[in-house]
Parts: C-alpha cells; structure tokens; sequence
DNA sequence: TATACCGGTATACTTTAGGTAACTGGTTAC
DNA sequence: GTAACCAGTTACCTAAAGTATACCGGTATA
C-alpha cells in the first residue's frame, strides 16, 4: 500500500529530504507500476488492453495498483457509458510530471547495467 | 520513456528500457538503502556511528543493506588495523552518481508532498 | 569485577508484496 | 444455450522484507 505521508519531524532538513525521497519511490515502488506508467505514456488505454500489455500482470494486481495511481493522481480513471461500459485509464498532466525522474533512472540503470555485464565478461 | 523517444520501437527496446529503469529501482528499493546512502554523502562513517543516524535501523538491517550496497560498488568498506579494529563506510565514486537520480526524486517528492499536503487543508 | 563500546551474527518472529484461481454481473457472438 | 469478452473482486497462499532479541570476541573504562 501507499505509504502514508507523515509530518515533517523536527529534527532538520535532512530528515524531510528523506522523506520527499521516499514519497517518491513509494509511488514507483513495486513491480508493476513503471510498467503500468510506461504503457500510459502513448496514450489512454483500456484495463483489459493494459493487461494485455503488462507482461504478466493479473487483474487483481492491474487493478491494485491503478487504484494507488488513481489516489496519488498520477492516473485518470474515465467509465464511458456505453454498452456495456468501457473504462480508460490515461495519465494525468501531474502523472507526467514524472517523466524527469524516471528518465534519470532510466539514465543510471542503463549506465549500471553496462558496468555489471562488462564486469561478467 | 519520455516523449523524445520515438513512438515507432519495437517491443524489445521498450523491455530492455524498462529493464534499465528496474535495474536502478532494484538498488534503491527497501526501506533503508536511500537513507544509508545519505549519511554517507557528507563523508566516511564508521558502522555504530551510522546506526546511530539512521533513524531505528538494527545492526542486522544496517549490516544486510551494507553488503548489497558493497557488491554494487556502491560503498566502499575499509578495515583499519586498529586496536579494536575500526570499520570504515564511504560512498565510491560510482556510488556518487547515484546524485542526479536522487536529486530528481527529491526535486518530485518535494512537489508531490507539497500537493498532498494542500489538498488535505 | 562489572559495565559499556565496537562490528557485527544467529535465531525466531511478524508483516507485506505479490501470485493463484475462482467468481461476479453484464453483453455479445455462434 | 453456451462460450467468450469486459472490468474487475474475493479468498487463500507463499516468499521476501523487515523486526526483536540475544549473543559473540575483543577492548576500554570505573
């Protein structure tokens, strides 16, 4: 589950850096939702073709973590009311905001990923 | 993962990206790894000295987390041939470019704070 | 002699993340 | 009428992450 967001503790700047940082990483903690993110980026999508796409993921699982992308406004859920229902899921303007993050992580992850299999031969 | 990159690729290159964001992720995850990290920025730290920073971590927690960061090249660790031995921990060079991913996330986390904080009053 | 510091281990326990599989209520196509 | 698609939910289970507590050999302090 989400973490929940406490105080700032009074005990310095140090400890409230540390706690922004973990708001982040909460949010892309887990196994999925980098995946889920990532098969947003072009565009809104249905569960069922999400689940298509996420090499993988079960329903119960797709349908957890949207629901704490949902909460933490990343995700926009829409129920078009049709027949029968469809639902889109698509990223928020907020949810995009995330882009400069992963884009570092993605800059360091291929940087370490070179460096562990040079190292293996 | 941004929008730089063309929408035309294969499957493939969106896995191995993804794979590249899970290979960053993966060093960060757990509840202790980013605030170790941080207590090594300002320097070397000697191991009692960094349990007793960082907020409520067990020596058994301090230690696992310390040799994963080791075999990362994260940390170094140096043995010093005093009487008792003293211990030391610092971050490599490698480790310090760790920076920018955290700078980024840092720089998310305090906007996502900021914005949860608000829509609660 | 007792106590506390150092750098950790060992053992046992609880909590959480994630997986499996079955099922819901509705709709459409064969 | 039965099979399949949609968008999920429910109950149960396992493995990994994390916690609690005690302990080790050695040294230093009172």
């Amino acid at each position: 589950m989400t973490r929940k967001i406490e105080p700032a503790k009074s005990f310095g700047q140090c400890t409230s850096q540390l706690m922004a940082i973990n708001d982040a990483l909460d949010i892309l903690r887990g196994k999925w939702k980098i995946q889920i993110i990532g098969s947003l980026i072009f565009g809104k999508k249905r569960f069922k073709e999400m689940q298509r796409e996420v090499n993988g993921i079960t329903s119960r699982m797709l349908s957890k973590e949207l629901k704490e992308l949902e909460i933490n406004e990343l995700v926009l859920r829409t129920v078009h009311d049709t027949i029968p229902v469809s639902v889109q899921y698509e990223l928020t303007e907020y949810g995009k905001t995330l882009d400069h993050v992963i884009e570092e992580l993605h800059a360091w992850g291929v940087k370490h990923r070179k460096r562990i299999i040079r190292k293996r031969g």
